[in-house]
DNA sequence: ACCCAATATGCCTCTGTAGTTATATGCCTG
DNA sequence: CAGGCATATAACTACAGAGGCATATTGGGT
């Protein structure tokens, strides 16, 4: 299900679809209109969606309309967490490198 | 970029080589082994990440010594932002409901 | 019951890519 | 400078996935 998550991510018209969904629901027309797919594109792109757990469909009359469901991302960002440190870290020495840039005088560079 | 970053992740295979590069840098040859993959295979797998800016070669001898660069992913963290806001808020939700389960016994919650 | 609107599904094509084998390149050592 | 390692690249095969079209399906209104 971890792979399904990535491999539905890793398209752009989803990802688009996803931050369309943030803001509110909408209906597959809606949807294909917004991102310039076609309807049935947009319908199967809304299925491997539904197969990563991070859309849900709620039936209005014949619309379906399609919610945003976050909870799998949780997942990325647990996998994302180990990384986030080292990131972090890096910046950290980069800010602290040029803070003793500006501080004292540069370890390597000279002054001017 | 970002897109090249989406699919250099989204291979299982180049996802273990970054979690393996977690630990340490490796060579070509160390990354097939512990993989279980060929090293024509290895070589493309780091060529993509390689492109995506996940992973810097420093040259040793015939080795080809690859090192993880996690900054990348810091862009993968930012796209994240937005969703982590409502998941965690689901979570809460779901937390302030048990626990007024719990606290109170009624099934609806007539608390206020 | 019929018809219409919204969506899903099947089929086809095409591109992209993972995997394999074989070979080329680069670099050290004797 | 010849030989052996480690790695990269090329050529090929196979298959998955994305897009487009036509059509089936579902639900609602009249």
């Amino acid at each position: 299900m971890f792979d399904a998550l990535w491999a539905a991510l890793a398209d752009p018209h989803r990802r688009a679809i996803v931050a369309l969904l943030l803001e509110r629901p909408r209906s597959v027309g809606e949807i294909a209109q917004a991102c310039g797919l076609s309807q049935p594109g947009t319908s199967k792109h809304l299925k491997v969606l539904r197969e990563a757990g991070l859309v849900r469909v709620r039936q209005d009359a014949q619309r379906r309309v399609h919610a945003l469901d976050p909870a799998p991302m949780a997942a990325l960002d647990a996998w994302l967490a180990p990384y986030r440190k080292l990131w972090t870290e890096s910046l950290d020495a980069l800010g602290r490198r040029l803070d003793e840039r500006t501080d004292t005088h540069g370890t390597r560079a000279p002054k001017d």
